[in-house]
DNA sequence: TCGCACATGTAACGTGTTACATGATTCA
DNA sequence: TGAATCATGTAACACGTTACATGTGCGA
């Protein structure tokens, strides 16, 4: 068991494998048709990537012999690949996370139904939350701090990302809410 | 001149150094201390990439002897880099870019200046913003085509990516308005 | 003298991208 | 017959990450 690094590749396969076990060309077309494209998409990637998985022990294949076109081979998640989900769904929220892997957290969000546990989803928001408001105390800072001569453009980019972080926590406020209201 | 990849980092090298010549050393501390941080940082990549621009002849490197710790090297945009960022600069927004290249473009627009053209910045904007509203879009088409028994989670992870693109098109209206004032 | 800031790099490793290869079946 | 869709893969290539290596000068 050494050390092993899980793309957000590996756990976007997972999760789409617990929630229905398919093929590598069916993941392919969720990918090219919806915006988990973000996530990859090239067979290139995806295959690749699913046999890593298989002999990482995380996920397991049959092949689908029945009336098949061509040999269709069924991916489905390992009890092992299942607890390796779970484990990242329930990591807790880092700085990092958010400054440079924001669109893995919300991967992460958006498989946290798998964990089928409200208090856990609204911690996750909420630790969500705390980080996103203290990025945006730093990007403010660094808004102040530019130098005198720093042209409209430089400003307005930055003011960009503001905006952003500003979107994601008013998003999690209200997914917050909705989390409460929708409840036991 | 065979056909060379050229990555998001090395857009932003090219563009740190059109701003002010500086060492890998100084290239690093930007990105460890700025949201611009987001295109790198560690100085495994940064000098690699120093080497690659100067091989291609997009960047040249004095080393600077006087009374420095250890030498120094300084380096400044040639020519052909000069046009090689301002060819990035003025390239047309395709739809891929809004889809899956949101932190370059903001890149690309941090670095607008250079141009010095107020006209080629209103356009970026433009069409940046007529991007991301047909994005916008299709991403709604995703929001109602959701089959019936998607978990919570999953419909406000789509939801907050939406959510993202608006804060964008908000963002765009903003600048745009911003260049008309501050006008001739 | 100890450690920190300055300053530049290399090596191993794995991953994604692009492009190509293959072959069966369905439909016009 | 030819094109599109189903279905799976490989090969070349380059890039980024992590970790390590190296050495100087300054301040406590």
């Amino acid at each position: 068991m050494t050390a092993r690094t899980t793309t957000p590749l590996d756990y976007a396969l997972l999760g789409l494998l617990h929630q229905a076990p398919q093929s590598g060309y069916d993941l392919r077309k969720i990918f090219e048709t919806t915006a988990m494209g973000s996530y990859s998409g090239s067979p290139g990637a995806i295959y690749p990537a699913l046999q890593r998985l298989e002999r990482q022990g995380l996920v397991e294949g049959d092949v689908d012999t029945t009336k098949a076109l061509r040999p269709k081979k069924v991916f489905r998640p390992t009890k092992s690949g299942r607890e390796t989900l779970r484990d990242w769904l329930a990591r807790a929220i880092e700085r990092e996370d958010v400054e440079r892997r924001l669109d893995e957290l919300l991967l992460r969000f958006a498989f946290h139904w798998v964990l089928d546990d409200r208090a856990a989803t609204r911690r996750f928001l909420e630790s969500f939350h705390r980080e996103v408001e203290d990025y945006l105390d730093e990007l403010s800072r660094q808004q102040q701090d530019m130098p005198e001569p720093t042209p409209l453009q430089s400003r307005l980019a930055l003011a960009a990302g503001i905006e952003q972080y500003r979107a994601f926590a008013r998003w999690a406020r209200k997914a917050i809410k909705a989390f409460e209201e929708d409840s036991p």
